[in-house]
DNA sequence: CTTTAGACCTGCTAGC
DNA sequence: TGCTAGCAGGTCTAAA
């Protein structure tokens, strides 16, 4: 569920109550959510009693920097939450709890596919998909210059854009709202992309994704924020989720297709 | 280098 | 009403 905009409505929400708070006792329900240590004794020896220092967010991923600049680093995957609460909650799919200072911090996760690691700040590179993530795409970092210098492939755009590697936090959702808005065939090969379609996408992009984070998020089924809230952003998408509907912009029937492994709908008058 | 299928899990929905 | 196939915001691996 959750790409950038989602992740960072939940970051934005759980900094002011996780910044100075500390980690008094920490349940795992799921052991296969911890990926590192593999241990869970080690897990919580390492995590109780650690204040929290910072809370970032890089790509879909969520940072808490302890104290001694250990990273715990958590992915959603698909349907994880992370959910404060100041008084004890109860969840149906509940992977780990932690007691804090001040209130609970809650991993749900229905499918159980999110993961939790906890690394020492000399030892990131162990968590792979982090540690090879591309340029945050609402940084000056990614530009027209940036973008063209990763187009030279005959891969579709689509597929470019969910490389992780090139660029951190796009998802299915916002990639196909991107190229929407920028008139660009999903399977476009990234090579053929002109001067003018590389300026608008990357326009597109740094636009969906303020507009995402602005709405708190899109909430198609299971997202909902640090406090359990639903986003709004659901409302105000052009072509995710609306395959066989009339397109917005033309009114012609919008296409649903198999691109890089993920359903992808598009208009085929309004994109190119 | 690239794409694709399968794996990880559970729940929801469309269709029979 | 009840069952089943197919699908879902993500990523990793193995295989072609």
């Amino acid at each position: 569920m959750p790409e950038l905009p989602e992740v960072e409505t939940i970051v934005r929400g759980l900094r002011s109550k996780l910044e100075c708070n500390r980690f008094i006792e920490v349940e795992v329900y799921n052991e296969n959510t911890i990926k590192n240590p593999k241990c869970i004794k080690e897990f919580k020896e390492r995590i109780e009693g650690k204040k929290i220092r910072e809370v970032k967010r890089r790509g879909k991923y969520i940072l808490l920097i302890l104290e001694d600049l250990a990273h715990v680093i958590i992915h959603l995957r698909m349907t994880g939450q992370l959910i404060y609460s100041e008084d004890q909650l109860n969840f149906s799919h509940l992977c780990l709890s932690a007691k804090l200072s001040k209130g609970y911090l809650y991993f749900n996760d229905i499918r159980k596919f999110g993961t939790i690691s906890l690394l020492p700040k000399d030892d990131l590179a162990k968590e792979k998909g982090f540690w090879t993530l591309g340029v945050e795409p609402l940084e000056e970092s990614f530009g027209i210059e940036y973008l063209k210098s990763k187009l030279d492939t005959g891969r579709p755009i689509k597929s470019l854009l969910l490389d992780q590697r090139v660029l951190a936090g796009l998802g299915n959702i916002y990639v196909d709202e991107s190229l929407f808005l920028a008139g660009i065939s999903p399977s476009k090969p990234a090579k053929t992309l002109s001067d003018e379609e590389i300026s608008k996408l990357v326009s597109a992009i740094k636009f969906v994704l303020t507009k995402g984070i602005e709405n708190k998020g899109t909430s198609f089924s299971d997202f909902v924020d640090s406090y359990g809230d639903k986003g709004t952003n659901q409302n105000f998408l052009q072509v995710y989720g609306r395959g066989g509907e009339k397109c917005k912009v033309c009114g012609n029937v919008l296409a649903k297709d198999k691109i890089a492994g993920r359903t992808t709908v598009f208009c085929l008058y309004c994109q190119k």
